[in-house]
DNA sequence: ATTGTTTATCGTAAATATACGATTATTATA
DNA sequence: TATAATAATCGTATATTTACGATAAACAAT
């Protein structure tokens, strides 16, 4: 864009939109149902269920581990990735918050 | 993209991410909130309180019109939004259902 | 030591999103 | 009827996102 207006924004604003952003792609709802199902997931597991080159989940995963959605240690050649419960839970509140203040009429 | 693989994913994946997609953007969050605070408003009024312009803010509109979180009517030479609430509550019910599953471990 | 596994990163192409000014269309007002 | 107000749409520039194959890096197995 010719500039970006983004940070002129309300910080809750911010976050919430990028909470938002972390889940605005089916491949990412789909990592974060697959991790959540198994409690924790390899990388190559994910990769077996989604429809997607290895590259293009390692991408996708990326996005999850910046937002703080998902956290990922190395076990070997391995990584595992889980659900980063902490900041998650942070987010739904947000969520929740944001819901309560859509209906407050 | 070379290919978009977006439909390769389930109905309700696809659904959550449109959702989250929608307010994956500040400015988004922000019509949001100012229409649920005040129940209705004229685009002016939120055209007035964003650092966009004008026609920046028609874009984001569409979309969240696009999405079916807002309901558009056109009152003379204004157009007046709220928030629709059928399709928002439904959305709401399927991002609880999503962070159920995401804590059942 | 060589080979295989696993995953992250790089480079790149193509699609989408964001932002604006200018214009248009519609309705209200003088 | 002419002018002002309001908001949608068009055209366009630029930024970001999505996707892949190729490669690299790190470890495991032979």
């Amino acid at each position: 864009m010719a500039q970006n207006k983004k940070n002129e924004f309300s910080k809750s604003e911010i976050e919430l939109a990028d909470f938002a952003r972390a889940l605005s792609h089916p491949a990412r709802v789909a990592i974060m149902k697959a991790v959540a199902e198994k409690n924790m997931c390899i990388c190559g597991e994910i990769v077996e269920v989604l429809p997607l080159a290895q590259s293009t989940v390692s991408q996708h995963l990326k996005e999850l581990l910046n937002a703080g959605l998902l956290s990922g240690t190395v076990d070997g050649t391995k990584s595992c990735y889980c659900i980063n419960r902490k900041v998650f839970d942070k987010f739904i509140g947000s969520f929740n918050k944001f819901f309560l203040i859509t209906q407050e009429n």
